[in-house]
DNA sequence: CTTGATATTTAGAATGATTCCAATTCTTAT
DNA sequence: ATAAGAATTGGAATCATTCTAAATATCAAG
């Protein structure tokens, strides 16, 4: 994870425009979540971010990835009662869970799902995010 | 909560095709769930369990829905990380929650819907189950 | 209807993800 | 450079849930 100049101030800018300080934890945090989209849990991302020199507390990740996901700079994941994953696509996706690895993909929503989808609700429900889980098995490996 | 003959015999009955020893603390909690179904959590299913004449331990009604939850008798709702909630409704719908109230509703599936569903996966994904959640608003309170 | 084998119930301890706290350190506008 | 407000930190606290091991209940067989 070595992080050219570039790309520090595209994460400066990410983090401005979502109207956070761009601290060094908020950018090293940040960079792990684009480096491997891979829908880590908190502790995993606390793991990856050791890297960092001085190092970073778990709080402060949990910070960091609240702060993230209030921005709406990145989104949650759960499923049942698991650690919260993280996840930088801000696509409208789905996720769907393969039960045997335990990875999370994310599937790409064509819009016209969900206005089917919002088509089925009664009156007078107004959404303001919808969430689709897909729980089962995967054959490949690619994401 | 009181309940007949007829009923309890449709109470056992209904545990007895789950595979499910037809105890009276299962018995009792089953017919909470299907007294009001307001997607109550653990909790609130004690609550109203405690009527029960020799009580019921808290214990036991997570032992209760989890052997309900595992035959197929009720299914989970769960809510980014809280309190997981319980529902008897078995008919393929997904759940509204509405942020103001709290409240969860039931919403109706289209076969329809879960074709389309299933036809936007990878090839080599099969599914087991999907989940659905809304969170938004609900002018009306009728479930 | 008793009995034994097996399953369920139970209270309380343990777990584990997350949140809270209060003190320190950082960021940024002036 | 400086002060005000924000972010970071380690550790304690919270809270839903799971575990444990002992007591109790169910049910099939006799």
């Amino acid at each position: 994870m070595r992080l050219n100049t570039t790309d520090l101030d595209r994460l400066k800018d990410s983090l401005k425009q979502a109207g956070l300080k761009p601290t060094r934890q908020r950018e090293h945090v940040l960079s792990v979540l684009f480096a491997r989209r891979d829908h880590p849990t908190v502790e995993e991302v606390w793991q990856r971010s050791r890297t960092l020199s001085r190092g970073i507390s778990l709080a402060t990740v949990y910070n960091c990835l609240e702060s993230f996901v209030d921005s709406g700079l990145v989104k949650q994941v759960n499923y049942e009662r698991e650690p919260t994953r993280y996840c930088p696509n801000l696509r409208p996706h789905a996720h769907f869970k393969d039960e045997k690895s335990g990875r999370v993909y994310d599937i790409d929503l064509p819009n016209e799902i969900l206005i089917q989808l919002n088509s089925i609700l009664p009156e007078g429900f107004r959404t303001d995010a919808i969430e689709i889980s897909f729980h089962g098995t995967a054959k490949q490996s690619k994401s």
